[in-house]
DNA sequence: AAAAAAACAAGCAAGGCTGATTGTAATTTG
DNA sequence: CAAATTACAATCAGCCTTGCTTGTTTTTTT
């Protein structure tokens, strides 16, 4: 009881102190070292040595901060999910301005997504993600520890999605099978795109998912795409 | 010059020595294993030591016939392409029977197709592959030995394409835009299902796959498919 | 100003992985 | 049958990685 108030005292201390801004910056130092590892070296040769040099501190200091290594990872993977929101709704907003987007016809708005959308998707951050989710496959540590994030992100994207194209969204099964459409052929994109440069086709396909989608919307009024492929057997 | 009769009597007696075919069935025995280590516990953490284990010879036995660990990782995977080949044909084969293809309408020939091909890419050995392709992003041995498999079996899957589908192949660019499409949307439904499961959309995504690679050649007819989008900017 | 706590540095011990060495049994060749 | 070769077994040394422990400097509290 009396603990309690002094350790309200000492909390208030603990963020008002000049070395705690400074630890939550090596903090953020180390983090950034280990992101920048997961690109350049991949997750699998990370190893907590290699961070701590990458960010110039001793493996001493990185343990104050970090008492394991799995702690570390956890911290790096919200780290990199804080990252990857940012990234996603920077590449957006860049292909598709705010100020005429209302202003723009639909398909050219779509395609202005499906851009953005791709730049983030060749992003490196993505890439490290993706070998973050590949990982987790076979260590349930990392899938517990990305289990979270995952289901985050996928609903943060949606949201934004429905943000931006709000006459979408009444469409149901329909906006489903769009974004269902969108999201698996572009990372088959992208990830074909990791494994072996095919830059040529991408263009193209860009091209063909954005008339489909335009499609799938205006044949919608006339009860004619989805319901034509789901009474097949 | 008299070294090189001798040593032609030498490799016959390797072909015909019983102890050579041990030996080879060892060697299988042993890249079965190397390969189950990577669908069970991932390439990362696949050593040589649990790959010995799994196969249930001595380390020194491993050695004996793998040098190194980068020659049994080769041998790996080359072994992984020849099963990967072989179990592609057989998803296809089983998805479309030879005896009833003809008599089947285009379109489902298709779709079986299509099928057959997920069956494929859901596969353990599929996963396993793409896993080493993912690894080998930051491992430029790793990188070396794929490239030359990713290339072999793209062309082999070309090929085969053009032998169940002979009147797809004519259709020049429009057979390159459904190939396309077809990998890219399926490989990232293969890739999505990895990392986390979504059953229920993807025999939705076949069906709608489907459809739109039947229209991509029946439209191509009145050239409203491919001009329609690469006439965009 | 003294005490307490936090930030940071450096070295140590245990375990795992790889490659090399040495040894043994079976088989083929001459 | 003797010699050479092959298949296989087991152990050893070196390196890397992790986490623990001890010590030093700086800051905050009282």
């Amino acid at each position: 009881m009396a603990e309690s108030a002094d350790k309200g005292t000492k909390k208030a201390r603990d963020r008002t102190g000049w070395q705690a801004q400074k630890s939550a910056m090596t903090r953020d130092t180390i983090l950034d070292a280990a992101l920048d590892c997961f690109i350049t070296i991949g997750y699998a040769s990370t190893t907590t040595a290699k961070i701590a040099d990458k960010a110039k501190v001793s493996r001493g200091a990185m343990l104050h901060h970090f008492p394991s290594k799995t702690e570390l990872i956890q911290a790096a993977v919200e780290y990199l999910h804080g990252k990857l929101l940012y990234l996603y709704a920077k590449c957006i907003d860049e292909a598709i301005d705010d100020e005429e987007a209302h202003s723009l016809p639909v398909d050219e708005r779509n395609r202005r997504g499906l851009q953005g959308y791709w730049n983030y998707l060749s992003s490196d951050l993505f890439t490290a993600y993706h070998e973050l989710c590949v990982a987790g496959r076979t260590d349930p540590e990392l899938q517990y520890i990305l289990e979270d994030s995952i289901a985050r992100f996928d609903e943060n994207v949606a949201q934004s999605s429905k943000r931006l194209f709000p006459e979408w969204a009444k469409r149901g099964e329909l906006y489903e099978l769009a974004m269902d459409i969108s999201q698996f052929l572009m990372q088959g994109m992208a990830v074909s795109q990791i494994v072996s440069q095919k830059d040529a086709r991408v263009s193209r396909m860009i091209d063909y998912l954005s008339d489909r989608l335009e499609e799938i919307f205006h044949a919608g009024d006339q009860d004619a795409a989805i319901h034509r492929h789901s009474s097949r057997k």
